[in-house]
DNA sequence: CGTACTTCCTCTAGCGGCTAGAGGAGCAAG
DNA sequence: CTTGCTCCTCTAGCCGCTAGAGGAAGTACG
């Protein structure tokens, strides 16, 4: 099914139309072809493409990774080792925020569990984030 | 002690210089006194100010979030709810995130477990990417 | 054939939360 | 008195979009 418009692009891929176009500007997206009229005319490669980013989004790389992996999929013969470091380092990084997410969730609890819900006065909520020494411990 | 420098300030308090500025500029610091050389002096007031701002965006609070838990700390006779509430939504929040990074987490191994460090032409890597249905599942 | 509606186009500006840099003033030490 | 540090203000940039203006082109119906 080639040959679709922005819209039709847009559902089939996930990726909002203003965003497609926006990958387009920046040249993360090949510019697609254009129809008499000057519309984007998006075929099956571009959707694939758009699919590939959307993912690659969702999995939190960056727009510059994934100008990198666009680049390694199309040269099929290179080593992958670039995908590889790329993946791991993006793998680290989500590590890295899932631990800062956990003591902070802690923290959070502890905040909301100490809330007696009474007047300002004597919240822990507010205390805890005036007085840092509070917390549970430095991790930040 | 009292009246210190920007840059003081900014040791003490761990929020940067530059940063320091911009809070006053979008009203979340009230504007700290000058001296005779129109420099900022800051005191005590304004150094609790800015350690409970660091601390709330340690948190993840956002400014609109923080600007409402300052203006709750200077009226301690009112319901702590606010607060509670904004902790609570915080809090959900966090606890949304940690999920989808989990779920993100799981999926990046199995890309990188499953590299066999040859050709891009079979990198798992990038084969996930391209293709969303050898994801786990459909978390996104 | 006209006209209303939808989709599309380009372009610019804005979001949040800073960060960087230009260009200049003030102040202390050597 | 010059060197060097800190400070000031102001503007522009970062990322990854998102929103809106202003206009053209295609489709549906009378």
């Amino acid at each position: 099914m080639p040959s679709i418009s922005i819209k039709a692009a847009a559902m089939v891929s996930g990726v909002k139309v203003p965003t497609i176009r926006y990958y387009e500007q920046i040249g993360l997206l090949a510019s697609p072809k254009r129809d008499q009229g000057n519309r984007r005319v998006f075929e099956d490669d571009d959707l694939r493409r758009l699919t590939f980013i959307r993912h690659a989004r969702e999995l939190g790389f960056d727009v510059e990774a994934i100008r990198t992996l666009l680049d390694l999929q199309d040269t099929p013969d290179r080593s992958c080792a670039e995908a590889d470091a790329i993946a791991k380092a993006r793998l680290s990084d989500v590590n890295q925020r899932i631990k800062s997410l956990l003591a902070l969730r802690t923290e959070l609890e502890l905040m909301v569990e100490g809330c007696s819900h009474g007047h300002v006065a004597e919240c822990r909520v507010i205390e805890v984030l005036a007085d840092h020494g509070k917390c549970l411990r430095d991790h930040h």
